[in-house]
DNA sequence: AGCACGCCGACT
DNA sequence: GTCGGCGTGCTC
């Protein structure tokens, strides 16, 4: 009988391994031996935890009388592969967070369970997963010379090496991802891609041209609406090393893909890459790394690239792909009209001009999108008589009137109250709602459209679980002359009646406290833009149109906009960053503190300011979050600065030491590269 | 984070 | 007399 000592991540926040002993039979047959990689069970305090082998050690420096034994470790599952501990590793590092909070959420509920769910069936039904191999693959497309180049550039040389495909809407970036990854499946009958999309429920017809272009190829998808079963069962088909593609959103970067020869991040710009809780990562910053780590290709595309990315291409670091024609043919980029409302007064959110548009495309049977980014009906219920508005009592919010269910609502808290019949302080029974949501606008145009097919799509109307599909279908079909919609309609679907897009009042985001959020509008108006006018234009037809309601027709995103060109936008966006020592030129930390009077937070903050000494460290004022309070818990940020990233990751890790001895008993949590401050 | 222990207030 | 409030202490 011999012991050896198992160094095992646990899901605690505990930043420290634990060792378990783990007795050997004499006749120890090579498949009890654990490996590294391996999944266990292990007593921790009195309850049962999953966890995983990250070292193996013939001593141990804890006492005796401390250790345990392993409850059984988990043989039927082939052992997490060195590059994928490496990769969780890294994030573990570079996110400031103990390995097992890293390592352990990434991995599927099933496979933690205390009771082991049977591999064996689960394998059985993985055959299931590929499409049936008797249909021949689509064609592939004759590409032109600029797509040519980039297929050839990304599956050129071998290697690490970062991609920038830029490209606008239509400019055919799906059919270098897809014929890339033709040449790097034929390549070696192992390999496999990863393909990241930043919401896949929302572009189905991704995933059906990847199952049309590789019949019998086994293509595995990985999100977080996914069934717990769904989820183990695709997440073990890239881990076995049989689907050859795992498309996927952010989560599927943590996914173990031992034969991955490829990365692409399509719209890689987008926000949602960026975790917004617990493990706060970036999963475009994850796919560089894995890519670097595993000397491979990655692709990030994007016809509005964020500005670190730009950045990346401008400095070099970054192989930058241009892709400045559509590829389909004769289609042009819609023509960008702005609509000054200082000038043309609006009745209902509506524009003369831009109803005289819409009338336009309704006589000619062809589909307008409205987009304004605000659900609901109205954003606040006010009495004019005494200066009432409705606010949330949990929250630093006002609570938004949602008339078709007669509810005043939080959308932070989810604090729900029904509207009220009078003013709660005077009494007086002449409620107003102010400004104009998705609801609102729904029923304006209605009312000026009798005769059209209206119809809205946002988080409320598409709340149930498929109905998000069921209602872009309807608008494919054709069943739909008018659609209105929040940032839902702006991703990835093809509308190929749709010639009219408008932007109803997009002026919010241009004077934000959030030095992030122009170029988040810009990126979101371009992709709203890039619904229209995506088929040929028939002969004689219509020009696309979109047009752009606000009070700033001088603002230079707007003139930015008109002339398609991001090139210039981002230049300009990136000189300002740089003279205000922003990011990407200066690397940022944030250290959140929660607690029930702000002051608590405030003074734990100051605290945290003056305990750590730092060289080439900024560490500013604590401030209230600007939504200072959510459900009743106060919040507040201390931003920590450095134009060098290593000097920030020494100063966080030592940062978070001293903190922890602190004990205090305010809730605080740091993230690294923030990007909503 | 869980989870248990522990020591004080208001219920059947 | 017990149920349960959350302070604090521990997890190989």
């Amino acid at each position: 009988m011999k012991a050896i000592f198992l160094r095992v991540a646990l899901d605690t926040p505990l930043d420290t391994l634990f060792d378990y002993r783990c007795v050997l039979s004499t006749a120890t047959d090579k498949a009890s031996i654990p490996y590294i990689g391996q999944l266990l069970v292990v007593p921790f305090g009195r309850q049962e935890l999953v966890g995983v082998i990250v070292d193996i050690r013939e001593s141990t420096d804890v006492p005796e009388n401390k250790i345990k034994d392993v409850i059984t470790v988990r043989t039927e599952l082939t052992p997490l592969l060195p590059d994928w501990m490496a990769l969780v590793q890294f994030a573990a590092d570079y996110y400031q967070r103990p390995l097992g909070e890293v390592a352990l959420p990434a991995l599927p509920k099933n496979l933690k369970a205390i009771k082991p769910v049977s591999l064996q069936r689960n394998l059985k039904k993985l055959a299931k997963l590929s499409a049936p191999n008797d249909t021949q693959p689509t064609a592939e497309p004759d590409l032109n010379a600029e797509q040519q180049a980039a297929v050839d550039q990304i599956t050129g040389a071998p290697g690490f090496a970062a991609n920038l495909l830029f490209g606008v809407t239509g400019s055919g970036k799906t059919e270098v991802y897809l014929q890339a990854a033709t040449k790097v499946l034929a390549r070696d009958e192992q390999s496999q891609i990863l393909i990241l999309v930043p919401e896949i429920n929302l572009t189905p017809q991704f995933e059906s041209h990847i199952r049309a272009r590789f019949p019998g190829v086994m293509l595995s998808t990985l999100h977080s609406g996914m069934a717990e079963g769904e989820r183990l069962l695709h997440w073990l088909a890239a881990h076995q090393g049989q689907a050859r593609i795992i498309l996927g959103t952010r989560l599927a970067m943590l996914a173990s893909i031992p034969h991955l020869k490829l990365i692409i991040v399509d719209e890689e710009h987008d926000p949602s890459y960026k975790q917004q809780e617990g493990l706060r990562y970036s999963a475009r910053d994850l796919a560089i790394w894995r890519a670097r780590q595993l000397n491979i290709p990655v692709v990030l595309g994007s016809a509005t690239p964020s500005l670190e990315s730009w950045q990346g291409a401008q400095s070099g670091r970054y192989h930058q792909l241009n892709l400045r024609e559509r590829a389909v043919k004769n289609a042009v980029l819609p023509v960008v009209k702005i609509i000054n409302l200082e000038r043309e007064k609006p009745s209902d959110g509506l524009t003369p001009r831009l109803i005289s548009s819409i009338k336009l495309r309704l006589e000619k049977g062809e589909q307008s999108l409205l987009f304004l980014n605000r659900r609901g009906y109205a954003p606040v219920l006010a009495c004019d008589a005494c200066g009432w508005i409705s606010q949330c009592t949990r929250c630093t919010a006002n609570l938004v009137l949602h008339k078709g269910d007669h509810r005043l609502r939080c959308h932070h808290c989810g604090l729900e109250q029904r509207i009220p019949r009078s003013c709660p302080t005077c009494g007086n029974i002449d409620l107003q709602p102010l400004g104009r949501g998705t609801q609102r606008m729904e029923e304006s145009l209605a009312a000026i459209f009798p005769d059209a097919k209206v119809f809205r799509i946002d988080a409320d109307s598409t709340r149930l679980k498929g109905s998000a599909a069921a209602a872009f279908e309807r608008v494919h079909d054709g069943d739909v002359d008018i659609l209105i919609g929040t940032q839902m309609v702006a991703k990835g679907h093809d509308f190929k009646r749709l010639t009219l897009v408008a932007a109803l009042n997009p002026d919010a985001a241009l004077f934000s406290q959030d030095y992030r959020a122009s170029e988040r509008l810009f990126a979101q108006l371009m992709q709203v833009s890039g619904r229209a006018g995506r088929t040929a234009q028939k002969e004689g037809g219509n020009m696309s149109e979109v047009l752009v309601q606000t009070r700033y027709p001088d603002h230079p995103l707007y003139h930015a906009l008109m002339a398609h060109n991001y090139e210039d936008f981002a230049k300009d966006l990136l000189l300002e960053r740089q003279q205000a020592q922003l990011p990407p030129f200066m690397y940022q930390a944030l250290l959140r503190a929660e607690a029930k009077e702000l002051q608590q937070a405030l003074e734990f903050l100051q605290q945290a300011a003056a305990c750590q000494t730092h060289i080439g460290i900024t560490i500013n004022d604590p401030i209230p979050m600007t939504m200072t309070r959510i459900a009743n818990v106060d919040r507040a940020q201390l931003l920590v600065e450095s134009a060098s990233r290593p000097a920030l990751q020494a100063f966080v890790k030592e940062w978070i030491v001293t903190l922890r001895s602190l004990k205090s008993r305010v809730k605080w949590s740091v993230e690294i590269d923030p990007v909503d401050i």
